[in-house]
RNA sequence: GCGCUCGUAGCUCAAUGGAUAGAGCAACAGGUUUCUACCCUGUCGGUUGGGGGUUCGAGUCCCUCCGGGCGCACCA
């Protein structure tokens, strides 16, 4: 029986309660149902009769014992009783949940997937940093985040695309070529350029790979060194990603959306809506009509358009290519972009709760040893991304940077990350995977084909079976809610506890026959449990883009 | 100055307005002749920064004060 087959029985009795005059409230078309912190609670309550009570006229407890009645005999449920202040705590019947064990293991990869974000087309765009230099720790946390989002909503059945929003169009892109132009020379990079280590190599290389590049006249040479490090700088961050396993469906260059005229139309949606004005010989965008706290400038008074009619127009761009909502994840030093950003969605005429949706990440801090790295970006000092991956591998740095909210400071410790140890989670759930994947391998060597021995559920009645068989019902709404949220460390701290129950389980459960012994109801219905185990471990695992191992 | 944001155990952090605020680490005490001990069991640890309010119920929502981070360009 599932978390939302316990609902409906709840609605059901309901409206019986209603029908036969017991109750006078109208009946909500759903519950809260929980999963008790507390197994001493059940394997469910519902807080309904405390939600009901004031409507209904009737003390809590009442109402429970009401509900109480009419949830007896319900097929799946082994009891219900009313608690605390008006708390109902439902028991489900053993074999019931047994079941489960067999839909997940049918189920396999799509154990967890639901359809509640069908037909919602999403853009998620994250990053987008400036291709001048190499991707840091401030990108990396939604590196893994972002792409972590975006295979939640893939999950709850959104259709998604991850985009990268490349800045190589103004002043920026000037100073990153002149700073590298300024290194090939042996001359000092000027001091509002970028003065990074990577600035020689992309020197050194740019001069390598073509011969003459110093000779050429300085205007064209400038540009010469801009682009070639630009391709450069923008393959190494492309790389880089790839390689923690963050994958981009379009890198989008806002040059493109200048050369495709896409900037005017941008700007000509804003005008018909009536948002933009003149003034100071400036074109302005009347971001205040929606919460912004000062108008801002589209076009400055030299006729150069600002960085902000870029995004402005990248915005109507997304809209136009038929995405109904853009997800934009930003750092927390760009939270001053939050209310500009929904505003320009109301200003090209969209609803700015619905179409637009701003998500901010704290700022990551790092330690070694529990002394702070310090990040200079000025000073080239920065701990870069792929430094980063080498030290803690992929899949260390990716689960510890999910498992946290993204809206909460955090601060690391490099050398805990790559203790093999239980202080570092992802190391407890990979483990738990490889222990399940071996037992299943053994069970094979053994010759004992569980799938088609069939499963009698109801042998799964031990307090641990029964613990993690509740735990794997939780999946398809733990990833609902991640979907939700827009926040996958649940996935990761749901994967944890599934973790501990399995070894909880498996400390106290033999699943296989020793020595001689023929193998018994109980050990097959074991290996049942021990494969759906497995599957949402891995479903999880996939989810936020960590490997499942088979051996450790 | 204005604005956003965060403040939970010694440390790093959970907790979708629900029951006795939970994990891991650290500290201490135990457990496997057996399927992966990277495991399991137990003990210790809290005025959820302070105060007020809303609510049947507040770490969570509102107000206020304190403390930390960040942002306030015709820059990108």
């Amino acid at each position: 029986m599932t978390h939302d087959e316990v609902g409906e029985a709840i609605v059901a009795v309901l409206n019986r309660l209603v029908a036969q005059g017991d109750l006078a409230v109208e009946v909500p078309t759903s519950v809260d149902v929980d999963r008790p912190k507390s197994r001493d609670h059940g394997d469910y309550a519902t807080n309904v009769a405390l939600v009901l009570a004031k409507s209904a006229g009737l003390a809590p407890r009442a109402i429970a014992d009401l509900l109480v009645a009419g949830l007896a005999g319900v097929p799946g449920m082994a009891g219900a009783e009313v608690a605390g202040p008006g708390f109902v705590n439902i028991r489900l019947d053993s074999a019931a949940q047994g079941e489960l064990a067999r839909t997940i293991v049918e189920a396999g990869t799509a154990y967890g997937t639901s359809s509640t974000l069908a037909g919602s087309r999403i853009n998620v765009e994250f990053i987008s940093a400036n291709p001048t230099g190499p991707l840091h720790l401030g990108h990396t946390r939604w590196a893994a985040v972002g792409d972590a989002i975006a295979r939640v909503l893939a999950a709850a059945g959104a259709t998604v695309s991850k985009e990268f929003y490349v800045n190589d169009r103004g002043v920026q892109m000037d100073k990153f070529g002149q700073s590298v132009m300024a290194a090939a020379h042996g001359q000092a990079v000027p001091e509002d350029g970028y003065h990074g280590g990577y600035i020689l190599d992309l020197a050194a290389r740019i001069v390598a790979e073509n011969p003459g590049i110093k000779e050429l006249p300085e205007a064209e040479q400038l540009i010469a060194f801009r682009e070639n490090a630009y391709a450069l700088q923008l393959t190494q961050q492309q790389q880089v990603l790839e390689l923690f396993r963050t994958s981009f469906d379009l890198w989008y260059s806002e040059r493109t959306l200048h050369d495709s005229g896409a900037v005017e139309r941008g700007l000509d949606i804003l005008r018909e809506q009536g948002h933009v004005f003149e003034d100071g010989g400036a074109v302005w965008l009347r971001t205040t009509d929606f919460d912004d706290d000062k108008d801002r400038v589209l076009i400055k008074a030299d006729g150069e358009y600002t960085y902000f009619a870029s995004d402005t127009a990248y915005y109507v761009d997304k809209r136009a290519r038929g995405f109904d909502r853009a997800i934009y994840l930003l750092g927390a030093d760009h939270h001053g972009y939050v209310n500009r950003l929904r505003a320009v969605a109301a200003c090209a005429g969209d609803d700015m709760d619905a179409n637009i949706e701003v998500l901010i990440g704290q700022l990551v801090k790092i330690t070694r040893g529990g002394v702070e790295v310090k990040l200079s970006k000025r000073a080239g000092n920065i701990v870069t991304l792929d430094e980063f991956v080498d030290e803690v591998g992929v899949d260390a740095a990716r689960y510890t940077l999910i498992r946290y909210p993204a809206d909460s400071p955090l601060t690391l410790d490099i050398e805990e990350m790559t203790k093999r140890t239980n202080d570092n989670p992802v190391f407890y759930v990979q483990y738990a995977h490889a222990r399940i994947a071996s037992v299943l391998r053994n069970a094979e060597e053994l010759g004992i084909d569980w799938r088609s021995l069939g499963l009698d559920a109801g042998l799964l009645s031990h307090e641990r079976e029964n613990n993690l068989l509740g735990m794997l019902a939780e999946y398809p709404r733990i990833v609902a809610s991640a979907a939700e949220l827009r926040e996958p460390h649940r996935v990761a701290r749901y994967l944890e506890e599934v973790a501990t129950a399995y070894h909880r389980f498996y400390d106290v459960c033999r699943v296989l026959p020793r020595g001689d012994e023929e193998v018994s109801s109980e050990q097959v219905a074991r290996l049942w449990l021990c494969g759906a185990a497995l599957q949402v471990i891995a479903n999880g695992l996939e989810l936020v883009g960590v490997s499942a191992p088979e051996r450790m």
